[in-house]
DNA sequence: TTGGGGACCGAAAACGTTTTCAGGAACGTA
DNA sequence: TACGTTCCTGAAAACGTTTTCGGTCCCCAA
């Protein structure tokens, strides 16, 4: 049954196919082959078709690595990351994978998992690699250190180097606490409060800012007094609701600094029988879509518009690989996500 | 403030430094240094020593291309998943890829959105890149078809291949059914009732068959008379239990085939004011953290050990790449997680 | 017949390694 | 002095491509 023999008779250990193969096959020289099949306009066009169909009679897939090797390009990238589970990485990711369009160019995925020594043991593996561009994808969107000056560009992403030198793709949290704050606000709300997360990440600082912000430009108090930091954790997110109804019972809308605090925000209103958005309206951050789509009503947010990020990040980084790359920090704006949460006052 | 110029002088375009430019600082052949470097026994002591520093003062890397060239072994593996947003794909990724350990091995992540010309051209990608194997993650735990025989050991993960040929490995999910309700009864749990996800899934029918078989074990019945099978959601899990308490009211456990069924059981059990785990205990599968952990209470449930199966996976294929690969279905077990949601009624 | 020119082809160098194998140096022995 | 041995070193081939450049062939005009 695991015979290795294959359908069609008994072939040797089958070594694999070689442009040589292919040459000899079609009666023409290497050289001559290799021609005709990357479209170089000095061959016959009777020669070139003979050779492609002896490439593809033996199904001939070229080396990378020998063209690699003479072309210097690998036609590959690196991608750090240093949290593969935490949900921010993997849109990026997935933006970065599919802009590369893997005909040209695939992509290496290492995680340091947070680690410093593993990040240089990674870098390392990368470059003796000869990936053509790196993307280096951070855990939290506060600055990182700079890898240095590097043999190939380098693009980072969610997480900004701490070297102005470098180029950073980032997403824009004063920006997205403005568009929360503003939904409601055109949607007649007056008694905004804010709840948020841990007060050492810049993006819970940033999203406050940008929220106090849009608050001022109508001379709008915070309702509650304060903003509510804490942890990015349902838990917090019920708790500092229930300190926030006795505080100031008159709160008409609450914008939570992501969907987890936003789902316990959500938990405690209907605990205590406050409808949404009938009398509360409640939006979330991140468009994190198993909590914002699955809550109850489903929760507007913003999306930080990752994928889009990795997009970017991917192309910035073709096009740095010959040419030459830009530095300084580069916002991507976010986008508003409405669903039930939030909607006129009666 | 962009000039190129590095920090010490100039130096013209820098080379990538080479082998040759490290024999040649330290007055040997190229052929010894290579020797001195892979720790080839033939070299004398004092001059492998001469090389070293030559090499680390140059800060020397080895092209990787041309070693793979040569020894016919690229050091690099393909991991060619159907989802990469999915929940599973992640884990099981992220235990390849440290079981590799990046010294040796690195993966080339491709992500073929469930899209089979896609995947086609992911794989041509990667054998052209002449990969040392391959691992493929389906998107759900049914069997997908194989991509029959390739040049390299593929190694089939929580998807198994269609082909008795291949060698696949998944979960156990009829044992993790058969776990969740033998913890439910070992807690004095008579009325048991199981809600969960699209029956065209072989995932929850095995979990289901795992939970009957441990209540035929000890002659209970299942409590409402019928596993409700209906969508992997949130709004299911409270549908279902509206249901489930009409129809049978005296159930005092509740074994949900996801924790985001669990998030929606108990959504409606706090709603009727039964009390978890005092009145009904609830527990629920995948061990998705933001879901069980921050649940209230925290949610008892089963991991399907992920991490793990992907780092057998990595080790099975790298035993495979020098040796051969075995064949059939192999299933990993799962791991009992146990939160407040579960506890011995009182 | 000779020469010029265009179109096409192939020999060979190159990319950066590893590995084989011939040979040189040092040394002891006959 | 001649000869084996034992150690170490380096020239060269090989891996599978791409690219340069000289050469052949053919056709046409002089």
């Amino acid at each position: 049954m695991s015979a290795p023999s294959s359908s069609d008779g008994d072939q040797p250990p089958t070594r694999t196919v070689t442009l040589r193969d292919v040459a000899q096959l079609a009666g023409v020289s290497i050289a001559t082959a290799s021609k005709a099949l990357n479209g170089q306009p000095q061959v016959r066009a009777t020669t070139r078709e003979k050779v492609v169909r002896a490439a593809e009679q033996l199904s001939f897939s070229p080396n990378t690595l020998a063209q690699g090797l003479i072309t210097q390009r690998s036609g590959t990238v690196g991608l750090l990351t240093s949290d593969l589970e935490g949900r921010f990485s993997i849109p990026i990711l997935m933006g970065a994978e599919d802009a590369f369009g893997s005909d040209q160019t695939s992509v290496f995925l290492c995680d340091a998992r947070g680690d410093n020594v593993r990040e240089r043991h990674h870098l390392r593996a990368l470059l003796s690699r000869r990936v053509d561009g790196l993307i280096v994808v951070g855990a939290r969107p506060d600055a990182r250190p700079s890898l240095g000056d590097l043999p190939v560009p380098v693009i980072y992403a969610y997480s900004p180097s701490d070297s102005p030198q470098d180029l950073s793709l980032v997403t824009d949290n004063v920006g997205g606490g403005h568009m929360a704050v503003d939904h409601l606000i055109r949607h007649g709300r007056r008694r905004i409060a804010h709840i948020t997360g841990d007060a050492t990440y810049g993006a819970a600082r940033d999203r406050a800012a940008g929220a106090l912000n849009r608050l001022g430009e109508e001379d709008l108090p915070l309702a509650g007094d304060q903003v509510w930091y804490g942890a990015w954790s349902e838990a917090w997110g019920r708790g500092a609701t229930r300190m926030l109804l006795r505080r100031d019972p008159t709160v008409d809308a609450i914008f939570a600094g992501s969907d987890e605090i936003a789902r316990g925000v959500l938990d405690v209103l209907h605990q205590e029988g406050l409808d949404v958005p009938g009398r509360v309206a409640v939006i979330g951050f991140d468009n994190w879509n198993i909590l914002a789509a699955n809550a109850r009503p489903p929760l507007s947010t913003i999306d930080m518009n990752l994928e889009q990020l990795g997009r970017l990040a991917a192309q910035r980084l073709f096009a740095a690989i010959d040419g030459t790359l830009g530095s300084g920090i580069e916002t991507i704006p976010p986008r508003l996500i409405t669903r039930e949460s939030t909607a006129p006052l009666d």
